[in-house]
DNA sequence: TCACACACGTGAAGC
DNA sequence: TGCTTCACGTGTGTG
């Protein structure tokens, strides 16, 4: 029933031409097949179960050339229509995506090992992944429940050569968790683990992190501007 | 003759990884069929004619198997083994793929050019929520507002009473940490604490919960519906 | 003519 | 149990 048709109801629109369109045949025809209605106390279901299996078979091929052609529309170049050329192009697709983020994964390793002295005092900066406040249309979705960082413990201590850790413990509210990634985003250094532990009201970070400035106030110092940063969000720039 | 006997080899080592080596293999069947021969010189030549374009047909949907198999090697989270599903988890995947690219990119010229004050290009923010207007990539008629979980372990083990330790590894995305949460707290379970490693491109989510039921494979199962439910945004609840 | 690609209905297998 | 998915053979249309 309504089960069968809602189900599968994410049909985005994807008209794309296909060049006029031949061979469609998925138009649906819906009900030709006059057996309806049930009702056939007679023992021999078989006209109505077999009207059900065409539709739902029919229904199913339907749903694969919807995704085939959604991906389709995903891969960006296509030299081929066919099903089997579609699949083949995406497969490639993929790969190549797949070392080009490779490749600029190392590329940034490489770049934010490299030269990290830059960031060092460099506060105005608060995250990559922070845009999304610009309320520029009028429609302001969320008032903004945005509490601040409620600091109550942090302790930096340096462990062997390089290696620091960070402990931090503060309070927990609906956003702390979104706030405290991204001040561990924004710090810019190069961390080994990152640990959240939410237990009761509270938020305990671990950070393991490899420092070559390897100074605990400093780290410290760092961290706390970060939050600051974070925490407060019309202050940022 | 012969022809009809060599069965086409197509170069495209179908065996690759062997990765989940299940007995599923939907379909090496392999159906056998002696009947060649056709030479039926009366009129109708439907025997060799019909057996020429059985075997081609049964090599093209081969070929069609094989590259769907050889897709569904390239992804790395694939939930279901469904035909329609591999195909979906591939966009999704390009998807991401993309996007990461673009969150990447951004990155690293951010991290190469030392003033940050542009930041104003904003009509193209990458985004955690992205608004679902940004259609100005015709090519793809709707990116994700955000990409699923990509679940690579999840374990539930009993602990005593009524205590349960969930153990849970996904790959590490943009929004991930904040999908996890809104998982956990989806579930509607008596939390004692959650523990969220981030390390390297992954995730380690630990969670210690004390549950009446107490049956292991039903807060499974719950967890991967509040997962699924959370990481699909066009299949609510 | 032939080769190719496709949609269709059908019976079977799995959960 | 029914519902879903699948491979199969067949007919049709196109280049």
């Amino acid at each position: 029933m309504e089960n069968i048709l809602d189900e599968y109801q994410y049909y985005w629109e994807t008209n794309m031409f296909l060049q006029t369109e031949e061979f469609d045949s998925w138009g649906v025809d819906e009900a030709f097949y006059g057996s309806y209605d049930s009702s056939s106390p007679d023992g021999t279901p078989s006209s109505l179960e077999a009207s059900k299996n065409i539709l739902s078979e029919r229904n199913r091929r339907k749903k694969l050339n919807d995704r085939l052609l959604a991906l389709r529309a995903v891969v960006p170049n296509i030299t081929k229509m066919d099903k089997a050329s579609i699949i083949k192009d995406a497969i490639e697709y993929i790969q190549e995506l797949r070392a080009q983020e490779k490749r600029i994964e190392e590329e940034i390793s490489d770049l934010e090992s490299g030269k990290i002295k830059n960031r060092a005092t460099n506060e105005d900066d608060d995250g990559i992944l922070r845009e999304k406040r610009t309320n520029k249309n009028g429609q302001v979705p969320e008032p903004p429940p945005s509490f601040p960082i409620e600091v109550l413990d942090l302790r930096v201590n340096c462990m062997g050569e390089k290696t620091m850790v960070v402990s931090l413990t503060c309070g927990r509210r609906s956003d702390t968790i979104m706030k405290i990634c991204q001040v561990i985003e924004s710090l810019k250094m190069k961390i080994i683990t990152a640990t959240i532990t939410i237990v009761a009201n509270k938020l305990l970070i671990t950070l393991f992190l490899e420092e070559e400035i390897a100074e605990e106030e400093e780290v410290k110092v760092k961290i706390e501007a970060a939050i600051a940063a974070i925490s407060d969000p019309q202050k940022p720039i």
